[in-house]
DNA sequence: TTAAGAGTGTCACAAATGTTACACTTTCAG
DNA sequence: CTGAAAGTGTAACATTTGTGACACTCTTAA
């Protein structure tokens, strides 16, 4: 039944047919969500353990003046909130939103402590999952550290450039990206244009060419 | 011998004799260390599980340009990356630093490992020592995505603010602040100035009085 | 096929912050 | 007590980014 769990990280290491003895023996449940329904608020408390099955979401902050910072996309057969489950303060840290239809299993967190206890892969597994987690927030730390624009760009760039390839393909519009990068849109586009002006990089559609390797590098490296 | 130990998280509930007895029953050493030591450098794998005992460190990010970010301050008796112990990547996420002089408790991983899996009391702390990390770094990116220094400065002074009273004292200098803020030092200094002129606060040396309570929140409210 | 919506490039101007410099004060070790 | 080091207030100026606006392109659903 969920075929797709087998690749989860948290189902990591166990074959489909425990993965189903496994949630069979909790209660759980299965929520459908619709494109742009708001599925939790930042600062609601969390009180299950959701792992996405179908679809995509996305994490943002919405700052106290309306402008938003996305923090993160999440993909199938992602858990999310994984970090925010427990803990001191577990409340949603972002607005959790959909970005498209799909579905997610949902268990309690009394009922997933209790899966967690009854397997100890899924509990090292789950310990790695919210060691990765806060290892993201802090990698978005280091990102967000980045004084300039041209700075944050670079490093996008460079961490999505496959190994040999001068070619990054993008996933997201401009304004997806300046909302990533906390920017506003046509400060982002301006930025992009001296960097083409400058023979660093070519920006097209759906992808960008980077033009002078060393150059880029270098903006980070001074 | 650790009596330190017993009023810290990853041993909370557990009584002096156990505390004792599970650490004598793994690996172990004591690491003293000097006041501006550098213990670790950003980057640097994470091999060992670390206990402040004594002393006090920080955690700093440093930029290409060399501007810091200080992360955090670590007091006794934390542990020190602990959400970077396990996971994906384990490498320290800062340069880690000592503010005076102390000494520390050291694990090596697998001995760690071995610790937490003896004692589930252990575990669950640990578990929730890991999630608490990562509300911290998400805490710590709502900060940063703050806009202005005058929103950062109104966000901390309320965050530092005891319920009933005006004052806040700072534990920190100016150019600490500054460092945490991840901004410059004279930018700061004006923008508190203005926000005297404003009647918002009165800043002093080591500390300072809210003068106008409504206001400095209605900075973080619109 | 076409109209609507989303995304993009660009501009002029405003606002915020960084940079560098210097004088002054405070702290603290010797 | 004193000198050095650290911290603070402030200024002029340079840079960077945000804002709001508009025209244009692309995509897509009706």
């Amino acid at each position: 039944m969920f075929e797709v769990l087998k690749s989860s990280p948290l189902f990591s290491g166990l074959d489909n047919i425990e993965i189903n003895a496994l949630i069979d023996n909790v209660l759980h449940q299965i929520r459908n969500f619709a494109n742009k329904e708001v599925l939790a608020y930042s600062g609601e408390k969390v009180e299950r353990a959701m792992i996405l099955l179908e679809g995509k979401l996305q994490g943002e902050m919405i700052d106290f003046a309306g402008n938003s910072l996305k923090i993160e996309e999440i993909d199938p057969p992602q858990m999310v909130a994984a970090a925010f489950l427990y803990g001191p303060q577990s409340v949603f840290p972002v607005n959790l939103s959909a970005l498209s239809d799909g579905k997610m299993l949902i268990i309690f967190k009394k009922d997933f402590t209790q899966l967690l206890s009854s397997d100890h892969r899924v509990l090292n597994n789950y310990l790695n999952i919210v060691s990765g987690k806060a290892q993201f927030l802090s990698r978005k730390i280091t990102f967000l550290s980045f004084k300039t624009i041209k700075e944050k760009i670079a490093y996008y760039l460079l961490n999505h450039l496959k190994t040999g390839s001068l070619v990054v393909t993008l996933y997201q519009s401009q304004k997806g990206l300046a909302e990533m990068f906390g920017v506003a849109r046509p400060s982002l586009a301006r930025t992009i244009g001296e960097m083409e002006d400058e023979q660093l990089i070519r920006w097209e559609r759906n992808q960008v060419v980077i033009l002078n390797l060393k150059l880029l590098q270098a903006i980070l490296g001074k």
